[in-house]
DNA sequence: GCCAACGTTGGC
DNA sequence: GCCAACGTTGGC
């Protein structure tokens, strides 16, 4: 099994995770139930709604991995855009996610979508690749695993907290699209109004796994066949 | 169920 | 390496 994506968010103690329901909705109002239910057995994976609260489904996604070495608990994190494409079939589970609203995230993807592959925690982050879904959330079996560095104890084999997908890679975008570049847009929008005024690389930035509405990709994928601002 | 303390994310 | 932002923990 290779090491994947973000493996952050250590496995915590005590069983209370999604008590306060404060302004996080999605995630803590599913958490109560998805606790009692396998989640899978959810009826269909809606897609979510826009972050505005309008119902502009989200239908792409970005998902954050580190390029870069980092040891944690004894395990190397690095998996960039490189590892994926080497990965038989270049596909990849996207295991160690430990944050209930990036897994609720990845609980809603369903098969073809398309998710930018994000370099996190690295020299230039940014945009590398496009990856798309290639099977709905199941159990991530590295919870269970105690020489994991994502192992959780709290996690009990008949009710599993952690999900994952899988990704395959589609292709390497044209150009690498700098964190700082769409933040330049990001500033204009939030002031002059456009499609990257709320995105959640920004609104949300600690989110390894985001949804993207449709405008949102697109403006981004604009991005490749402009030249760099 | 509030909220202070603590831990993590991730840009810079 | 620093540290702001923010999610989680757990006492009360």
């Amino acid at each position: 099994m290779p090491p994947k994506s973000r493996k952050r968010g250590k496995p915590k103690k005590g069983e209370r995770a999604a008590k306060r329901a404060k302004k996080v909705q999605i995630d803590t109002a599913e958490e109560q139930i998805a606790e009692g239910l396998d989640s899978n057995e959810k009826t269909t994976k809606s897609s979510g709604k826009g972050a505005s609260g309008t119902k502009e489904p989200f239908s792409f996604w970005l998902m954050k991995s580190e390029p870069e070495s980092r040891i944690e608990n004894g395990v190397d994190m690095k998996f960039g855009v490189e590892d994926l494409k080497a990965e038989p079939n270049q596909i990849a589970c996207w295991d160690g996610v430990r944050n209930y609203q990036a897994r609720n995230f990845m609980r809603d993807m369903m098969v073809g979508q398309l998710a930018f592959f994000y370099h996190s925690n690295c020299k230039e982050p940014g945009i590398a690749a496009i990856v798309k879904i290639v099977k709905e959330s199941y159990v991530d079996h590295t919870q269970f695993e105690k020489k994991e560095p994502h192992y959780d104890c709290t996690s009990k084999k008949e009710n599993p907290k952690w999900s994952m997908v899988d990704v395959q890679f589609v292709r390497m975008l044209k150009r690498f699209i700098p964190l700082a570049e769409m933040k330049k847009y990001h500033q204009e929008h939030k002031t002059q109004g456009g499609p990257l005024k709320n995105v959640a690389l920004f609104t949300k930035a600690r989110l390894s796994v985001q949804p993207l509405t449709k405008g949102e990709f697109d403006f981004i994928s604009t991005l490749e066949d402009k030249k760099p601002i």
